[in-house]
DNA sequence: CTTCTGAAACCTACGTCGTAGATTTCCCTG
DNA sequence: CAGGGAAATCTACGACGTAGGTTTCAGAAG
């Protein structure tokens, strides 16, 4: 009973086969993911995932694919302020970020251009564009907001969980403020930082506003 | 004159092995590096590597550690206004990143407890606390400076060269912003994020001093 | 001058990986 | 009932990381 009669279908397709392999990075990390071991979690032959994704680049962007899809709830409400929409969209992030942290770096090293994610882009830019906001601002924003996104959370993320205690004769300054960087990877913490990202586009925007 | 006789010195050392490394990696990238290609570059046996560093994890540190202390030149001047601290301590690390493009998801993706980064940490926030910012915010403001500068690299240099088109039917408000982000990747792009990205500092440092 | 010792390098071998190519089986259409 | 395409498996190859053993040499100890 261990293997399946040759031409019988097992149900695979591409919705199945990047489900499992988004669990399977969940469970053992991306350094242990590989087409093996998915047809292995999927109780099928290794060649078998080839004839719904063509190679193990595309398993990856197909696990990034998965990630972004399941995040999309929730943008179809009405237009808001901007930065409740700038903010909702991080905290969507986020959540997503830490359900799924060992994929994680793979959203930040690869380039988004699933419709889930433009379309969270549009939303975003178009309350900004509609509360007037200059151009340029507008536009530049999501580069500011996801460059940090991605950047905080993958700090975060792929940290040891352990941090190293600091020299305090060679950093003095570092190790005074040190109490004030204990709730690293907190909410309290997210919501501090992106406060600054946010601060920072409406007062670049109000610069320019009165230049 | 193929292989080298069994017992003789073949001037290996950490140092060696490293440079060796980031070299292979700029020009092969991160997909393509391994130990035996390495060893094939250095004209000596795979196994020999193993008698500096422990294994490929502890080479992939190596290469991140010699690549951050590349960048730390000139950091021993007298003490800038924190603004100016900030700026050329981002351009250098942008130097850095686009010197080894291929290299810079390994930074991204590790944490940073070399020397090297740690004294401009120091020197970046010692200079903020001499401005009189408060602790809170200048605690802070390592994470947001550079997890917005890990983020935004990261998306720059691992872009496709040649950037998708956009649906203007589908995205109109990101159809009608494309011209202004034709400068993507561009030193006049990064300075309108780095100055974001500093604005909201400042910002969130003026506002709860007036609090 | 001889002997010992440790370091540096190489050699062999094992299990794993990604995937190209050929083969088998099923199902659907004519 | 014939045949063709799709889905799955089987086989095989080259490359990888690295554990364990072996060889050689330089310098210290006697």
């Amino acid at each position: 009973m261990t293997r399946r009669t040759r031409g019988t279908s097992a149900g695979l397709d591409r919705i199945r086969i990047a489900a499992a392999a988004v669990a399977l990075v969940d469970r053992d990390g991306l350094d242990r993911f590989g087409v093996r071991r998915l047809a292995d979690d999927l109780g099928v032959d290794p060649m078998s995932i080839y004839h719904h994704i063509k190679g193990k680049a595309a398993l990856l962007d197909a696990i990034s694919e998965a990630v972004i899809a399941e995040m999309d709830t929730g943008t179809k409400e009405a237009p808001h302020d901007w930065e409740q929409v700038a903010r909702q969209t991080a905290h969507n992030y986020r959540k997503m970020a830490y359900r799924h942290p060992r994929v994680f770096p793979l959203l930040a090293t690869r380039p988004q251009n699933s419709p889930a994610a433009l379309a969270a882009l549009e939303h975003l830019i178009a309350a900004m564009r509609q509360a007037g906001l200059p151009d340029q601002i507008t536009a530049d924003a999501p580069m500011a907001l996801f460059g940090f996104l991605n950047g905080y959370l993958l700090a975060v993320l792929s940290g040891s969980p352990d941090r190293p205690a600091i020299d305090a004769t060679a950093y003095p300054t570092m190790a005074a403020l040190a109490p004030l960087q204990a709730d690293f990877g907190s909410a309290a913490e997210f919501d501090r930082l992106l406060d600054t990202v946010l601060s920072g586009i409406r007062d670049r925007a109000t610069r320019q506003a009165t230049h």
